[in-house]
DNA sequence: TATTGTTATACTCTATAACTATA
DNA sequence: TATAGTTATAGAGTATAACAATA
């Protein structure tokens, strides 16, 4: 079989395992969020809510990089489970301003530190203080290289 | 604004710069796999099928970690491309030998490289070869942490 | 004219259940 | 009976284009 000559390559000595490793962590996660009933897109929504007095669509659609006609749906069923509401803004009539009900905040509230606690033996089991530090700061030099052009 | 008092959690520490770093690295990549006219999963497929004589469904169905079912329509779209064939298998006239064409090899061969020279030098800037030693050896922790119950 | 959000439409992914052809 | 794959069905995500209301 083929081969590239890649052997000697730095990058695919760690694109793999940093791959496997954030579909391992990822497939915890992505349990636990539609345990709750919920997708991940819609998760993705209650997260950018989350701290804030409410977004429109248009700022929704940026922070999540989908079409805004595709929030309409995803907005859609977390309205149609409460865990969000749509509110007339009064400056502009065209926008809408989604914001978390009492439940949304409640799930977040819930669902976080519960996430948290159940992903940390993972990790604290795996890695030591002094691991953790190391590899907080080389993943934090390869990510800022691949957001720069 | 609330807080969970987590800031001396060695898990956040860690999986956010991952999660990032990740989605910086695969922005890039995801781009270059739809440009190509393919989706995430249908190239998840070819990478799976690449370097083997052929897959039947279950063996795929097993290391995609998808229903089998929802691999038929998968198949039939690489299929309708022309980058994957079914073939009879003689022991067993239940089951389907799924195998990369010519075209299927070739597009893995042309956009893997692609792809290998351009994240390469992201990662080269950022990380010196120790630092990928380092890097490589803590996430392969992590992830058999993470992949074991 | 431009912008905000929705509708209409289409495709893909994904799962479960039922089915068929085989073993 | 059990297994391999497909079909049927359904729900969700995603995009583009067209539209109505408003700016």
């Amino acid at each position: 079989m083929e081969t590239y000559n890649l052997q000697d390559d730095s990058y695919l000595k760690v694109l793999r395992p940093l791959v496997e490793a954030y579909q391992a962590i990822f497939e915890v996660g992505d349990r636990h969020i539609r345990s709750m009933g919920l997708t991940p897109a819609q998760f993705d929504v209650i997260a950018e809510l989350w701290g804030t007095d409410g977004l429109t669509a248009v700022e929704l659609s940026q922070s999540t990089l989908l079409a805004k006609a595709s929030l309409t749906g995803i907005i859609d069923r977390l309205e149609s489970k409460g865990l969000v509401e749509r509110h007339a803004v009064p400056r502009d009539r065209r926008s809408m301003n989604v914001k978390l009900t009492k439940a949304g905040i409640a799930l977040h509230r819930k669902c976080f530190p519960a996430q948290a606690k159940m992903m940390r033996p993972y990790f604290e089991r795996a890695l030591s203080q002094h691991d953790v530090n190391v590899l907080q700061k080389l993943l934090v030099r390869l990510r800022d290289s691949c957001r720069k052009r």
